[in-house]
DNA sequence: CAAGGAATTACCCGTTCGGCTAATTGACAG
DNA sequence: CTGTCAATTAGCCGAACGGGTAATTCCTTG
């Protein structure tokens, strides 16, 4: 069963379907063996820390600990780690923050079969893979400048319809201050006004639409 | 290989590891037959027409022609034709648009794969299939005034920022129009200003990421 | 040590927003 | 045929917004 060149992997992913999918795609093709899932960031770390998989496939967004995160985690412990961020988002945030922490690689859930072998392949033989679509977004992204914490705060709130001067008493500051915060974001997201500020926040993800449920009751 | 009761199963969905991992969770399960696979809504009606399976596994959103439009192109030549939605997306409006097109169900990929076969089960036998969940969230939307057309187009144009004037002047009325009809909105989505209004249209669903890219180079 | 960025506060000022009220027209349902 | 709803227009008004400019403090990077 285990010849000595297939390449061990991890799969994390939150849905089983998807994970199904993985396990056969991979399966029936020569050089790949999946040696453990998870079902989220946490089962992630716990799992690699077991089995030690040359390639982890890593979903982005999950429940309790999100994919950058379990890479965060991978990596504190394996600097050396190889993981591959297998999504359906095309975010820009998700994608910023997946290089930033780290990742080889960075490939969506609508990519071909071929694509998908190359990418492990090539992540496992320590290149990265990244593809242009991925890699012209990532630059519009950077050329953007980012949000500081604060000004994240201010964006978050601004999306609850808050005034200026209720950000400032929600932040603990003046209203001078959340006037200052609001132009550096509509300077910065290249807005006319908080509401557009707004809605590209949610474009590039730097705001979720949170439906997330409390539970999930099997 | 064809056993008379098994459900005669066709799956629509963009991705093909989602469809890999359909076949293989349901090929594994007696009672299900898989007749033939699509990857966007023009090619599932395409597929209905030539197969006529017993149900139908239809993502929502998918490039060309979304599920809910093949879904009533569908329905418009087979009107009893037993369609059950199958998707990521948990946005109340896509839910609220899946039901009134005429879907027998409604279940997220994150659903275990015991429910899957029941949702299938049941909505082949005649019957619906709405986990308690997604029903809550319809409740909550039906609950919810809707948007009219041109309250929508306005909700389009604040999200990019334009002011009450530019709206006006790009819908055709005057501004006293627009404010009226930004009032309206404000009231419906509960909100206390444009901001939170457009952020609520994300929420909802009402207003799309949009980050469909041009073309997929394969 | 100097330069730069982030966070904070401040003032001025014209524009825009959103609330309130009210009227007209056309369409559609009871 | 009458009431309700969508769409349109209108005026008034106080509050909020966003632009411009500038100063201080702290921290970090060169």
């Amino acid at each position: 069963m285990d010849s000595p060149q297939r390449i061990r992997l991890l799969l994390v992913d939150d849905h089983s379907v998807i994970r199904m999918g993985l396990v056969t795609l991979l399966e029936l093709q020569q050089g790949f063996s999946i040696e453990a899932e998870a079902e989220d960031g946490e089962q992630a770390v716990i799992q690699y820390r077991s089995i030690q998989p040359d390639v982890v496939l890593m979903d982005v967004r999950m429940p309790k600990m999100d994919g950058v995160e379990a890479l965060k985690a991978i990596r504190m412990e394996w600097p050396h780690a190889r993981v591959l961020m297998l999504t359906t988002s095309e975010v820009e945030d998700d994608i910023q923050r997946s290089i930033e922490a780290g990742a080889c690689g960075y490939i969506t859930k609508s990519a071909k079969p071929t694509e998908l072998y190359k990418a492990i392949t090539q992540v496992h033989e320590g290149g990265t893979f990244i593809p242009q679509l991925i890699r012209n977004r990532l630059d519009l992204y950077l050329k953007q400048k980012r949000l500081t914490d604060r000004e994240m705060e201010v964006l978050q709130a601004m999306r609850r319809g808050l005034t200026n001067r209720d950000i400032a008493a929600l932040l603990g500051f003046t209203e001078h201050t959340a006037k200052a915060h609001v132009k550096a974001i509509l300077d910065k997201l290249e807005s006319a006004d908080r509401t557009e500020a707004v809605a590209r926040g949610f474009e590039l993800g730097l705001l979720r639409l949170n439906i997330e449920m409390a539970e999930r009751t099997s």
